[in-house]
DNA sequence: TGTACATCAGTGAACGCGCGTTCACTGATGTAC
DNA sequence: TGTACATCAGTGAACGCGCGTTCACTGATGTAC
């Protein structure tokens, strides 16, 4: 005889759960109020009691998507030893993957989803920015610096010292703005591979590919360049 | 006093600057036939004698807007000395950064539509690509070649040969795999500038940003990294 | 130059659809005494 | 343990909306002779 509050937790789980089906199935457009309410054998107007409107719908499943993604890489990541940098980084690109291959709608989602107030958890939104913070900490005490992307005195980061207070590590500028290359292209790679499959004619080994990017990033992130004669 | 086949035309254009007038408003949802047809001051059903469905509607518009961006970066590209390697490659990267800026919408139109049959040009299409394959080639001939990302061995764009025989050029897999990872970059890059601002915490400089990201796609693409030891 | 006919851009009314959201309601679960 | 009341999940009907699309039509532009 479940509970009161027992009953609602559930079915908030549910309604999640048809959420993600739907979007599985539709994309963003299918996430409907009647369509939930369908696959859970509501009557519209019974969502009413969980969501105040529909555009609560959306921001519970973008909110649940980040924190299953975050969760992934985390767990991925944690897996390898500390001391194997390479390998810490490529169980992030790689499960990144991973996850986006398997979810393909809630990454379009939260892709395409503006973070707003709404969307209140920065401990957990910005999980994996603090993951990578670490892991930058650590390959900066690795004595693995990239060069410089921009002269020293320019801030391109101004938020940076908030995020590292949360991080609870100290990192240059350099080595984010690095890392958040990497990052970049990882998203664009996989924005391709998911959406454009013909962007590259022929890009019929997806693997093979994203291997020769996550070797680009290791380059940008891990292997320091020799110092080089920009002006 | 217009002919017929005269006033076709430039009901044609008043179609597609009207559906990108909807577009900057409203993004894609907001491109309807009803939409157009209120722009023009035409009754909805006016509009089937230009178009079967609204599905043409959004391919017209993911059409010119491809055909846009790529006639930017080629004039912008086109307008530096060949030799200045460096140079080309930041015109592509600037102009697409500000096309982007200045048709936010049209951009999350073209990144999110899956190119099909009815999108049929495929010279216009793939007219950046041989923009970047040239530059490659030129790279080569100066011999700035980076150094593999995969295993020579290894096929990752199968396609190649065909987009090489439209390029005119012969280029390297791996410097082609190079130039696709600095694409994804700048592409991931935009895509955050433009949706997701505060996904770095006080990402208030995004001009030294984005100048940072170009300095990694220029490591990436233009200095070859000295021999490495990956195993 | 003039007449007869074909083409075709645009009209206006109507259709069915699925959507978000409201409202007054029922009945079971929980609580106070 | 029992009664009186409060809470609240879910019902069912209804609303107004904007959408895509159809259809028979009008009238001006073009063409053949």
């Amino acid at each position: 005889m479940p509970t009161r509050a027992e009953h609602r937790d559930t079915t908030e789980s549910a309604i999640i759960a048809a959420g993600q089906r739907l979007l599985a199935e539709g994309g963003a457009d299918a996430l409907t109020i009647r369509g939930v309410a369908r696959e859970l054998d509501l009557v519209p107007s019974a969502l009413y009691r969980y969501v105040t409107k529909r555009e609560d719908l959306l921001d519970l499943l973008v909110q649940h998507a980040h924190a299953d993604l975050a969760a992934s890489i985390q767990a991925a990541h944690d897996a390898v030893p500390r001391a194997d940098l390479a390998g810490r980084w490529r169980a992030f690109a790689y499960t990144m993957r991973d996850w986006t291959l398997a979810h393909r709608h809630e990454w379009k989602l939260i892709q395409n989803t503006v973070l707003t107030q709404r969307h209140p958890r920065p401990d957990q939104h910005y999980a994996l920015h603090v993951l990578l913070l670490r892991l930058g900490a650590d390959a900066e005490a690795a004595g693995q610096v990239p060069d410089p992307l921009l002269d020293p005195a320019t801030c391109a980061v101004p938020g940076l010292p908030n995020l590292l207070r949360l991080a609870g590590v100290e990192v240059s500028e350099q080595t984010v703005l690095a890392g958040l290359a990497a990052w970049h292209l990882l998203d664009g790679a996989l924005y391709d591979e998911l959406l454009n499959p013909i962007g590259m004619p022929g890009m019929t080994e997806p693997d093979a590919y994203f291997e020769a990017m996550v070797a680009a990033t290791e380059r940008l992130v891990l292997a320091p360049t020799s110092s080089h004669d920009r002006t």
